[in-house]
DNA sequence: CGGGCGTTTGAATCAAATCAATTGGAGTGG
DNA sequence: CCACTCCAATTGATTTGATTCAAACGCCCG
């Protein structure tokens, strides 16, 4: 087999180098959004719709007709098999967007269900196809957004097969800090949308397992949780998110307690 | 939360309606493909490249310029991390396209290996785009198999998160005999392209359990193995596989031994 | 024929699920 | 304001499904 793997690792450069490249690299992708979404309301005024904690943006089944981007608020995509299991498939923020399985099967293959108040702007597809005939950048656009979620999938189910649990809820935090960074947000601290069983879901495991991984992170001061509330998490380094992660790998793992 | 959950079945029909209308909406899938590889030949006279099993059609980290479109052959999509994790994230079909992730990044995020000889079809991303430009339908074939891809990794993420290992298997051989028939292909009789550490790989479990979730169902007849080697397998009844899956979720699962 | 690889199978171990009990906030209404 | 309920979350004890470790088998190929 031809396995020449050759791992895309970034040059050694000291911490702080890094530490500037990524924020650097965070603020383009803020800027990269907002432009995306400026360019997107200039040319196709979007029905703008506002949607409440728990709102269905668009539920399985439902008949496809037009693409979804997030101005603000958190949004989780839930698929639910005929059989009844019901799995979050996917987490999704300001700039992204949601709907493309329609394109394909003509119906929404999922939900899309608001986590917190927010913003989604409403773009019917034939418009959008039309407008993009007349404007290359809004097509290279919507090919972004696809291109990226495809990645980000892989990405969600590398997780889940190659991580143990604590790793996972590492990953996970890791993956939202990362979403909130690149939208411009403070990640040291955020208020996590979900509940516990939500994140079980989502990453493969129970209720109590996220709980127990939750508290491993906290007793070892990887986070901290606000004083109300277990739902408000604090991160003082994130790298040390990335550093639990690979310890968790590492053959004779010398495993925090 | 808004949980109105109006699961998606098909009316209740006669098995043998089922049957008819599978076999039915088969022949159109495979009709579509030959469709879309027509059109793409046709209006871009791609380059054609003959693949052999253990080759890259690309590799992750080379530069993004085309997108490929299998014509014939078995392919594998292989993640890898920065840590070393190696991750088959996807497998491909006749008519799958492939290099979409590098849209977004510029550059190809996975390897996608050969498991048999195939052919593949090079299309450069800037002449496609141009040609989409004229042609509407081209296009849309574009946006329908990145849809797709979407909508099926999703499904693979679901089977990871929601079955017991002996129903990820087979749940494993249930897609891959309908990848089959909806390319027009013998889903009763094939030959697994993979090892069983391959598959288990991509199902998130260890080559043995992998083995013994294959002779678990070898034994309760649901599959059988050519007389020489295991790697041939023949299915007598793909629902029976389904149905299988449905008892492993069942709470008091009258679990075939 | 012998070596190498992929596969099967068993026994021991372990990580995560399950079962169960308790705590802690948020919200409600007397 | 407090008592009350309800639900999310935590934590412990136990069970279990899957992994790990180990041995043996079968097939392919030089």
């Amino acid at each position: 087999m031809l396995n020449t793997a050759s791992p895309i690792t970034a040059p050694a450069l000291p911490a702080a180098c890094h530490a500037a490249l990524a924020v650097d690299a965070n603020q383009r992708s803020s800027q990269r959004i907002a432009d995306a979404l400026g360019l997107l309301a200039d040319t196709l005024a979007p029905q703008r719709r506002v949607v409440r904690a728990g709102d269905a943006v668009y539920q399985a089944g439902e008949r496809f007709a037009s693409l979804y981007i997030l101005n603000s608020g958190f949004f989780k995509i839930v698929n639910l098999a005929a059989d009844g299991r019901e799995q979050v498939v996917g987490l999704k923020f300001r700039g992204d967007w949601l709907g493309f399985v329609g394109i394909a099967t003509g119906q929404y293959g999922c939900d899309a269900i608001a986590m917190d108040i927010g913003e989604v702007w409403v773009v019917r597809y034939d418009a959008l196809l039309a407008a993009c005939a007349a404007r290359p950048a809004l097509m290279g656009m919507v090919h972004e957004a696809m291109s990226r979620e495809i990645a980000r999938d892989r990405d969600s189910l590398m997780s889940v097969c190659t991580l143990p649990a604590d790793a996972r809820v590492a990953d996970f935090l890791r993956y939202w800090a990362e979403s909130l960074a690149k939208r411009g947000l403070r990640t040291d601290q955020f208020t996590l949308r979900m509940t516990r069983a939500e994140i079980g879901n989502y990453l493969g495991m129970t209720l109590e397992t996220v709980s127990r991984s939750l508290s491993k992170l906290a007793r070892s001061k990887l986070i901290h949780f606000a004083e109300k509330g277990r739902r408000d998490i604090h991160i003082p380094e994130v790298n040390a998110l990335s550093d639990f992660i690979q310890g968790c790998l590492a053959p004779s793992s010398p495993m925090l307690q």
